[in-house]
DNA sequence: CTGAAAGCGCTAACAA
DNA sequence: TTGTTAGCGCTTTCAG
């Protein structure tokens, strides 16, 4: 029922190779032939068949993006960055989400050696430098973490420059009991890891009673909150990991009888709407630009490893005062 | 370099319809057989080339999902519940964004002719009823909004119920500036259109000033607030089209002395964190079930037409003090 | 239980 | 400029 290339060919009483031609727009076809080819196309409403090109090519034009979660303003911005740049670039992107799961997510770099895609784009990284290594042997990888892999391209955020920089604000503005938060925790996470190890630099090698995992919500921010502020010493200023526990924090703060801004400082991640609304400061990793510059980098030949200096965007005083 | 169905057959001294029965786990391959050849595709480090299994069966196992972009609240969850699905039943997603450019999403539904996806997932409509239903030939579409063609299966957010309930609630409450915002103007999109109708029948038959369009974001919110508040005559109730533009004219209209909710209702839409925290109710449209029943949908054989009723969240009279 | 062989629809080298 | 033909790697009858 549905004609391919050998029934245009019969039909124009032209050879396949000649429709093909005319189907990639290749030179050396004459007028007429290439006229009368496209006619024929056009009367039994042809089409190609994607899967008959990728398999003689050897090569599909679609790219992997595997992600933990869609749901999430941080990989949210990475993964609109790489449509938009993929997009631009003729190539297509299928969404592979891991939720955390080793296996899923190993499962989907054999896509590299099945041919189905031309290569992979990794946000969050569960698998092992090893895995990863002996998987892009069957095609490129570019990672959107710091990588440890030397022989991996990377474009990241620089966490450790933002770890430093609010750190540093925070402590220089004289608070003294300083929290932060992170998602997963230490073991699985190398930037939960380096957070810690910041904090010991810069505020004190006592973390523990300090610092909350888990974080990943509105809700998580609530629950932590409710903890933090739940104690007889409660912090003066917290780096929450995203502005949506920055705020379920500052939610749980206010039922607690602590108030943003008068009681406590807190600085946010992303820089989403809520930091705006709730005027506190925000890290600003320009992920959007991560994930352009990651597809790029995958459909180039050239290698990096590309930290992205983040911008800390500082709230004006009058907006800071939510309770006018 | 890369090992093939026939290297492994070889080596294993079967055919290559062995191997096949191998890799799909067909019965009537003896152990020994059976256990050769996998320990050839070990050694070989075979694996199977995708683009190969497509075209020899004629079906890829992945699915499209066309949105017009990914980072917005409402297609974020919709394509939330989409993947988990998908995932669920062994498909895959391209994700397939046309910032609403009718060339971009027509070229993505030739994605179905060339073979190169099984189905397709419609969020947001940029095409007219008749390219939809010829396409529809090619393979199954289904549909995230109210569709006009009767042929075409869809499960969407009962918009029309939602905004009766809300436009009643608003009235009941007694306000009589009440006013609502929408994306698209009513021209490009049915659910604007839906709206004013809603609007006519239930508060007045005269809309005009009480409608703005054009709002996507918070900072539409805001630029839109600036317009509202801006006026001898200002809102008492607005039924905006999302948080995060409820958040915008929020913000806004405190900028212009007018504060939230002493001054003004304001009810939003998809229940996000940011109606919590500023404490208006929000509708929620239960965009990720509707997302996950789209999916066994497309990939059932059933056909339906199926709105899902909204749910109103309306916060507790204590949350709504976002001044104490 | 196994193998031969005919596709699936297209590309590209080679010959003309 | 055009056609022939050998792949691309796998599935699936059909016969044995």
């Amino acid at each position: 029922m549905m004609a391919n290339i050998k029934d245009v060919a019969r039909m124009a009483g032209v050879s396949i190779a000649t429709v093909s031609r005319v189907l990639n727009q290749h030179p050396y076809v004459t007028k007429d032939k290439q006229e009368k080819v496209m006619a024929v196309m056009k009367e039994l409403n042809y089409s190609v068949n994607g899967n008959a090109v990728k398999l003689s090519r050897g090569k599909t034009n679609t790219i992997g993006v595997i992600v933990p979660y869609n749901n999430n303003s941080c990989f949210d911005a990475l993964i609109n960055g790489m449509l938009r740049k993929a997009h631009e670039l003729h190539y297509q992107v299928l969404l592979l989400p891991t939720y955390y799961e080793n296996d899923i997510e190993s499962s989907y770099l054999t896509l590299l050696q099945k041919k189905m895609i031309d290569g992979i784009l990794l946000t969050s990284r569960t698998l092992d430098q090893e895995q990863i290594q002996s998987l892009s042997e069957w095609g490129k990888i570019v990672c959107c973490e710091a990588c440890p892999v030397p022989t991996i391209p990377s474009v990241y955020p620089d966490r450790y420059a933002a770890f430093v920089d609010v750190f540093t604000y925070l402590r220089n503005k004289g608070y003294q009991r300083i929290y932060f938060t992170s998602a997963r925790d230490a073991q699985a996470s190398p930037s939960t890891r380096l957070g810690i190890q910041v904090y010991q630099e810069i505020i004190s090698s006592d973390y523990v009673d300090r610092h909350y995992d888990q974080c990943f919500t509105y809700e998580d921010g609530k629950r932590v909150g409710d903890r933090m502020f739940n104690q007889r010493v409660v912090p003066d200023a917290i780096f929450a990991n995203g502005d949506e526990v920055a705020a379920g924090i500052i939610a749980s703060a206010k039922s607690h009888g602590y108030h943003y801004p008068q009681d406590f400082e807190i600085v946010g991640e992303e820089n989403t709407p809520l930091s705006d609304i709730l005027g506190f400061p925000s890290v600003d990793y320009h992920l959007a630009d991560i994930g352009e510059q990651a597809v790029a980098m995958l459909l180039s030949s050239e290698f990096a490893q590309l930290p992205v200096r983040p911008t800390i965007h500082f709230k004006d005083e009058a907006a800071c005062d939510n309770t006018r």
